[in-house]
DNA sequence: GTGGCCCCTGTTTTT
DNA sequence: CAGGGGCCAC
């Protein structure tokens, strides 16, 4: 197949995207630069592959990172195709991984009803080890064990390959080895093993690969950069006997190495496939030329990319508007108007997003949206899924579905309250470890009067208890049996009343709790059930891999505020980016390590180059962190940015000249903004407490006391009448009297 | 065993 | 600033 005949539906895309979508059969690499197309290149080549070589759907496999992302494929295949195909295989790595498991994990031992663990509960079971082992958290954080656990299985290494070369990592070694044993006990996989457990399956069983290889002949990946060294493994290996590997990715838009993501895969790709087809993208079709120009300065800086050259054909567009606010407060009011503004110039609130770097970041925005009623969509930060309440419901339905849940049973054994403290839950975890048993199966036991098994050592209020919660869930499991899960979810509430337990008080936190669970049997009865699925397990599943950005609703007419990294792979016509500082954009824990620098580029970069028209870069003068206020620097990345694409922008309005506006850096290649009135330059004053002190409004004062901060002072000074006040040496007209 | 308070600390990004 | 752990009083 050449372009020359190619079908007219492939004539809406470019020569280097129908060269990629009607390349011959074998490996293809596309590397393609943002809003050149990616996703489109990826759909149509399906659609090629089904509706011009008769490929069967049910041999093709696309994966993608969200499910939003395999969501979008879907349905532009159905679109372009007049109907989904039967038998595609479109989703996510963790989720087309789970499905593996539930189907052949039995033969390397892994049961079919196993839970997933996420963050949180990996740090339970780290916690639990460390409790067991007698190992201080202090000394060994489990946040840091989570992280070395899951570094050393995106690399595909068991706790015994795993060398330490310090006694640290001995220790973490050991915990790894030990939490190992415990999920494998509670009958449960982390994000992490859904991954090396497939490779696992795939390595060791022969005949579970030539089944997955024969019924695969297709694997397409999307967003290919971001995988890990699992994850290449696992497109390597489906695709050796066939090799019809598609993928597309960008080093450029590279985020994700701090959980394992190793853009060098893309050469790791060449070498393991070097026949594959390689092809460039380098046309945008989504920014005006000044954000393309900023774009390509700011990742030309990257040492380790392959050059590219984004180009458009959209014209200049409208320079870049760059802005120094003061703090937090006033940088989120500027965005709050200046959205005002572009909504009365036609632009809907839906247009338009806010990116930030920091979670932490998005509550000044958010309180701005507030004040000015602008609505809004939150993606991520507190999420959902995230909340108590959620999370207790969520772990009933793991433990009916899956006994063994020992994370999810010490969670829920006291949730309510019902008498079972502390004391009673340590006795029955050690007791039920000695008999190499999960907590619940070991109390079954006892109900039923096995003589297999001591009971507990407890006396007999805790045993009561104990028991009669234990029947609670047998109980709910009888009942539950095939039920749909809204319906399940009704009457466990109802059996341990939930809802009394959350509205013991009416406050509005309590009601809000209460709107989350019944907001929880709503997304339950939302949930697609497959023809031979278990509803509670499909239910189970899709909640514990659902991400951030899924959540994102592009049809509902509000402003979204999102983190870069969730951004990606999303376009918006006006973008903001805020808090565009140093510490903060670099992030201060990546400004010594140059790889790390190399990454929070990029991350600028997808930024960027997520606006269509009109884009905005803030930062402010001073900024609160961990609760106190202090200097910033503007990012250095500004600098790197060519002036003539960037307007000093001051909307009529909105004209205030603060004490941001001064600024002698090196960082700071920009105009000030107007009205500053201070004369730069000049000695600047030093204080001390006790010196009385000249402020052209409040008058004379004490100094009460000066805190020296990045070579400025922090000066307090008490006012008679007007209580004390708090300036900067180098901004406030302070002199010495 | 429960609930409340206080201090302390650790602060990036997430399937 | 906020979440977690430790400690204390019921």
């Amino acid at each position: 197949m050449t372009v020359e005949n190619a079908p007219s539906w492939l004539e809406d895309l470019n020569p280097q995207q129908q060269e990629a979508v009607t390349a011959e059969l074998g490996p293809v690499l596309v590397l393609a630069g943002p809003g050149s197309g990616k996703t489109r290149v990826l759909t149509y080549r399906a659609a090629y592959l089904i509706y011009e070589l008769g490929v069967p759907p049910f041999h093709i496999l696309a994966v993608t990172f969200t499910n939003k992302a395999a969501n979008e494929m879907r349905e532009r295949i159905a679109e372009l195709l007049g109907g989904t195909p039967r038998g595609l295989t479109v989703g996510t790595f963790h989720s087309i991984c789970a499905r593996f498991l539930r189907r052949d994990g039995d033969v390397i031992g892994i049961p079919s009803n196993f839970v997933i663990y996420d963050d949180n509960d990996q740090i339970g079971v780290i916690k639990a080890v460390l409790k067991e082992l007698d190992l201080d958290e202090k000394l060994y954080p489990p946040r840091r064990i989570s992280n070395f656990i899951s570094r050393a299985k995106n690399e595909l290494l068991t706790p015994d390959m795993v060398r330490a070369r310090i006694h640290r990592e001995e220790i973490f070694r050991r915990v790894y080895e030990r939490y190992q044993e415990k999920l494998r006990e509670a009958h449960a996989l982390d994000f992490d093993d859904l991954i090396m457990e497939v490779v696992r399956l795939f390595r060791e069983h022969d005949d579970v690969l030539e089944k997955y290889q024969r019924r695969y002949q297709h694997v397409l990946v999307d967003e290919f950069q971001d995988t890990n060294t699992a994850q290449y493994e696992f497109v390597k290996i489906l695709g050796k006997s066939h090799r019809q590997v598609f993928v597309v990715g960008d080093e450029d838009q590279s985020i994700y190495r701090f959980r394992g993501a190793d853009f060098r895969n893309v050469l790791r790709f060449r070498k393991d496939f070097p026949e594959a087809k390689l092809v460039l993208l380098e046309q945008n079709y989504r920014s005006t030329g000044h954000i393309l120009a900023a774009a390509n300065a700011i990742i030309s800086k990257n040492s380790s990319r392959t050059p590219k050259q984004l180009f458009t054909q959209r014209g200049e567009g409208t320079k870049i508007r760059l802005r120094e606010a003061y703090d937090e407060t006033e940088e989120a009011d500027f965005v709050a108007n200046e959205i005002i503004r572009l909504t009365g110039e036609g632009y809907r609130f839906g247009d338009i997003a806010v990116m930030y770097r920091t979670n932490a970041q998005s509550r000044a925005l958010e309180e701005a949206f507030l004040r000015h009623e602008i609505p809004y969509q939150l993606v991520g930060a507190t999420r959902f899924y995230a909340r108590r309440e959620v999370k207790d419901v969520l772990a009933y339905l793991r433990l009916i579905h899956n006994p063994s849940d020992d994370i999810s049973f010490l969670r829920i054994v006291n949730v309510p309250a019902r008498g079972i403290g502390a004391k009673t839950v340590g006795v029955l975890q050690r007791w039920a470890r000695d008999a190499g048993l999960a907590i619940l199966p070991a109390l079954r036991l006892v109900a039923a009067g096995s003589d297999s098994i001591e009971p507990p050592p407890l006396r007999r209020r805790a045993m009561d208890a104990v028991l009669s919660f234990a029947r609670t869930i047998e109980e709910l499991r009888e009942e539950s049996d095939g039920m749909p899960v809204p319906e399940l979810i009704t009457a466990l509430l109802e059996k341990v009343k939930y809802k009394d337990y959350i509205l013991k008080d009416d406050s509005e936190e309590s009601k809000e709790r209460w709107n989350n669970v019944l907001e929880l049997v709503n997304v339950a009865s939302t949930i697609l059930v497959g023809p031979d699925e278990d509803p509670l397990t499909a239910f189970l599943e899709r909640v514990s891999l659902v991400s951030d950005v899924d959540n994102l609703r592009e049809s509902e007419n509000g402003v979204t505020l999102l983190t870069l990294h969730a951004a990606k792979g999303l376009e918006f016509p006006v973008v903001f980016i805020v808090g565009l500082e140093d510490g903060l954009l670099p992030h201060s824990r990546s400004i010594d390590e140059p790889d790390e620098m190399e990454e929070e580029r990029r991350l600028f970069y997808v930024g960027i180059t997520r606006a269509k028209d009109l884009l905005y870069l803030l930062h402010t003068f001073r900024r609160t962190r961990y609760g106190s206020s202090d200097l910033s620097m503007p990012s250095r990345f500004l600098s790197e940015i060519p002036k003539d694409v960037v307007e000093n922008y001051s909307p009529g309005s909105y004209g205030r000249s603060g004490p941001g506006a001064r600024r002698s850096s090196r960082n700071w290649p920009f105009e000030p903004l107007g009205g500053s009135k201070r004369s730069s330059g000049g000695p600047i004053p030093r204080f001390y407490a006790g010196q009385r002190v000249r402020h052209p409004k409040f008058g004379v004062g004490t100094v009460v006391s000066v805190v020296e901060k990045n070579g400025d002072q922090e000066v307090r000074v008490a006012f008679a009448g007007k209580g004390i006040k708090l300036f900067l040496a180098k901004l406030a007209n302070l002199e010495a009297v």
